[in-house]
DNA sequence: AAACCTGGCAACCGCTTCGTA
DNA sequence: GTACGAAGCGGTTGCCAGGTT
């Protein structure tokens, strides 16, 4: 049976976003909340796919991400789920607090890959690499573009010469950071109403990594083990509580605006112990 | 200074899964 | 049980900034 495109693709505009699209679509989900994203696009007066429009939020507008590289611990929690799960970005990043699959999956591909296979583990199995994993020219770390966008899963490679330690994150630090500086102050300008009034107080709240959206907007409430307490996973709350949920359009979020009270008090109960 | 190379990330594509009539 | 549409997911690509020659 054919498969219907996703979208008109006649009239649909793709490649990067705009300031003012992020907008329209920030907006639009704070009133509207996240709805059918098949309507989304033209409801937000947007020209783009609705799959586009999802992706923009889930990826990049979303409140509650984190930015920046992933820390050692987050990133070991990523290899250890790697292990048990595999490929399923979706699954992993579902027990990382403000982290995407798509930020996941490009981090594994481009740090963490590279990391284990310095150290002589196997990224696909997480077993020893054999002897015979040696590099080649042509191979992962003597890297072309192109084998990087391969992404050779042989798992070759086994360079004992470089301490475990050495990996390339360290070089692109700076300029993630800078980036971070440069992202976040699009993103405060785009959190911003006409009037220059925050939307949503987002860069505190991901300084804190704290969150914004309650887990209903994120991962399907999935049981997450070893994770954040409670009071991490809910601190969103009191950035809600203090910037008042209505005002900031945000009480689309909750089901029972009573429900999101009482949660509020036994949170604040909790707080004080 | 210019050309080329490399690495990183945002975004797209197409397949799979889920929900519903 | 089946067909279909919508959303989710993972793989892949393209662009761009920074580094190197």
């Amino acid at each position: 049976m054919g498969r219907q495109p996703c979208c008109d693709k006649l009239g649909v505009k793709k490649g990067p976003w705009t300031a003012e699209e992020d907008k329209k679509l920030i907006n639009f989900i704070l009133t509207n909340g996240q709805c059918c994203w098949r309507a989304v696009p033209k409801l937000a007066g947007l020209r783009r796919c609705g799959k586009s429009c999802r992706l923009r939020w889930t990826n990049y507008l979303r409140p509650d991400l984190k930015r920046g590289l992933l820390t050692e611990d987050e990133e070991q929690l990523v290899i250890d789920l790697h292990a048990r799960l595999g490929n399923r970005w979706s699954k992993i990043a579902a027990r990382l607090q403000g982290r995407t699959d798509n930020e996941i999956k490009n981090h594994w591909n481009t740090h963490i890959k590279k990391k284990l296979l310095k150290m002589g583990i196997d990224p696909v199995t997480h077993e020893p690499l054999h002897d015979n994993h040696k590099p080649k020219p042509g191979d992962e770390l003597s890297s072309s573009h192109a084998n990087h966008h391969r992404m050779p899963e042989s798992g070759d490679n086994n360079n004992s010469s470089s301490s475990p330690t050495e990996n390339c994150s360290s070089s692109t630090t700076t300029t993630t950071t800078t980036n971070i500086c440069t992202d976040e102050t699009l993103l405060n300008s785009l959190w911003m109403d006409d009037d220059q009034h925050p939307l949503v107080d987002v860069i505190s709240c991901n300084n804190n990594n704290n969150n914004l959206l309650p887990p209903a907007m994120e991962n399907h409430g999935e049981t997450v083990p070893s994770l954040p307490s409670l009071e991490d996973d809910c601190a969103f709350l009191f950035d809600c509580q203090d910037f008042g949920v209505h005002d900031y359009g945000l009480d689309y979020c909750f089901s029972d605006i009573n429900e999101f009270s009482t949660g509020l008090n036994s949170l604040e109960m909790t707080n004080k112990h």
